[in-house]
DNA sequence: CGTCATTTTGACAACGATGTCATCTTTCAT
DNA sequence: ATGAAAGATGACATCGTTGTCAAAATGACG
């Protein structure tokens, strides 16, 4: 009975995914031709073209993609990387879902992972980015170097950093422009008579809280504001800890009569606590980033907003522009940023504590 | 001199990427051992398992992947298919999150695209993905039937739907309560004595939003309210529309007393239009699925939320379960919404407005 | 109608990896 | 010491596709 051995009794015969040589073999042509159909490379005739096309349809024929590059010369998988913070965080949504559109209408699909601001991770996300050799790279970073990245652009992988510079390696980079718009908030905040004002930053191996940081800096710097009367707090890891920091904050013999919060999270906490102390009409608060519902709470929160599509377009455009042999010299775009004036940030100190202080003459 | 055509002009050579091949050369075994020891297949001596991860060290090899899945026979290539609203929003933004974080625990990464709600674009997008030969597809869905994929399934391709069910497909599914949500929160504004309530509800091809209709006019119906009582307006697609037709209810001679918005966006443009009228705290307000700063408007709002990354850690499990030769039977997992109760709910109608209607005996 | 140029087509090797299987060592019981 | 069993290793075909190149078909022209 060993004839039998080729067995029909596999009865529940899974169908499988058609192949190419399927294809051809139905429609009674070499594969070639079909593969020549399905690049739309020129040289076939209509009548073949028809023939093909009606064995793909009939078959359901879905081209391999990754064996198609294993071959082809340019080894381009139509797949681009994207290394963000979180795919659940909004800016990190919008700069994903402006590479998206922008990959997409040449029919490139996007990988997306998570950093999570873990330096640990960062090259292992990578390496499972390349692995799966995406065509392209564009990366938020968290690690000091990136370094590690130059044999892979020596071998002509286009690499875009977006949100925050690199170190180590010369490359296309997207940003916004971080220190500026601190340095707006915080000009904002000095007109308007404040100078007891506390920055609220993120951790500080993060590039563009120590950008924001410095605009703060800056800007008070310039006026000579005496740092005795700045209070900065840097390494705010979560809404929680901004808000017990606010409030200890407010707690103060002398507390600030103006807060900068330099980050989405550390913005919230620091409404919450300005409302468990009802001190939100009375201290001014600007943040940096923009939330949805910041124009309808009790005052509308003063922002200054980035534009997180514009930067994953931006990048988006130079990694394509990369892949099609674009050789112009690596640039650092700044996408601006932009004060929104609501209310929050126009709060003005009380008259005693105001600057200039009035002329006693 | 036709014998220097071997240019050495080509000056900027460009370091290839190393090969299994390379690595096999350099550390002078068969490529078959390195792949072993890639595999972390059994039966390899440890010197030779040293001398290969050296030469795996010393090149900075990188295994290709689908290079590796066109040989192997369960042809996986580490790689799920996402489909969601958008990666921008935050809902699909939270399910992405959790299926990535279940699937990278078995170093899988994730495709996503974005659907944008556009039925022409579905079956394209699940296309993108199979030609990428993704081991499993997680789906939000827009077209009316989903008979599409059977030939798909039939290969064995693990399909899991969330945040909609399908139609015309046995699968797993995995959605919110959208029905019992919505009734629970239509029952919280009949209990306070809201009669004249209006039910603003997102496009009706949407699944989610039939659904939530259906909730409204099941509570609505068991307490036998006059439909003479109800507004219903459907097919609302944006904040701006949302704002719109709330401001002209508002206007209306006898406006409703309490509103019920059955998406995210129209939640905004309605806390706009009532905050544009005044009348925020005279009328009671509920929408489904919650919002950042939902707690910090004035009055704080009342919302059926979601739990998105409930739903994307069963649909990662489900589906990969489904890989691992899981062959339970396929199910509807309901993940339950949660009425969050904080003030804009909880208004309560003008005496004269408010029901049962006090007896005039 | 024959010749040559041009267009269309397909056979075959190759891309980078793994499955199969044969070969070569080593180990160990007798 | 010997043979059998087990373990380690690599040669080779193969996965689904495309590059190369030669062969076949077609068309142009005298």
């Amino acid at each position: 009975m060993t004839s039998m051995s080729n067995s029909v009794s596999s009865a529940a015969q899974i169908s499988q995914r058609p192949t190419m040589k399927q294809v051809a073999a139905l429609a009674g042509v070499g594969t070639k031709t079909v593969s020549r159909v399905i690049n739309a490379e020129p040289g076939v005739s209509a009548a073949m073209y028809e023939r093909v096309t009606a064995a793909v349809r009939a078959l359901n024929y879905q081209h391999d993609i990754y064996a198609g590059s294993l071959r082809r010369s340019d080894r381009r998988t139509l797949t681009l990387g994207l290394l963000v913070g979180s795919v659940a965080n909004p800016f990190s949504g919008a700069v994903n879902r402006a590479v998206e559109d922008r990959a997409s209408q040449q029919g490139i699909a996007v990988l997306a992972v998570s950093l999570d601001d873990d330096a640990a991770r960062e090259q292992g996300l990578v390496t499972a980015l390349l692995r799966r050799r995406v065509d392209a790279l564009i990366l938020t970073t968290i690690t000091p170097n990136q370094s590690y990245l130059l044999p892979e652009m020596a071998r002509g992988t286009p690499i875009v950093f977006v949100d925050r510079e690199p170190a180590g390696v010369e490359a296309d980079v997207v940003v916004s422009d971080n220190a500026n718009g601190a340095a707006n908030a915080t000009r904002h905040l000095l007109e308007r008579g404040h100078r007891r004002i506390a920055f609220l930053g993120d951790r500080a191996d993060i590039q563009t809280a120590r950008e924001r940081r410095r605009g703060f800096f800056d800007a008070v710097g310039d006026l000579g504001v005496p740092t005795s009367q700045l209070i900065a707090v840097d390494n705010i890891e979560d809404e929680e800890k901004a808000r017990s920091i606010v409030s200890e904050l407010l707690s103060l013999a002398d507390p600030p009569t103006a807060i900068f919060s330099g980050q989405n999270l550390i913005t919230v906490g620091t409404i919450r606590a300005l409302h468990e102390h009802g001190a939100q009409n009375t201290t001014a608060h600007i943040g940096f980033d923009d939330l949805l519902l910041a124009d309808l709470v009790e005052p509308a929160i003063t922002v200054i907003s980035q534009d997180p599509a514009r930067i994953g377009t931006i990048a988006a455009e130079r990694a394509l522009a990369q892949l099609a042999g674009d050789t112009q010299p690596f640039r650092t775009y700044v996408v601006p940023t932009r004060l929104i004036v609501r209310g929050s940030g126009e709060i003005l100190p009380r008259v005693r504590d105001r600057w200039p202080r009035p002329q006693s003459s």
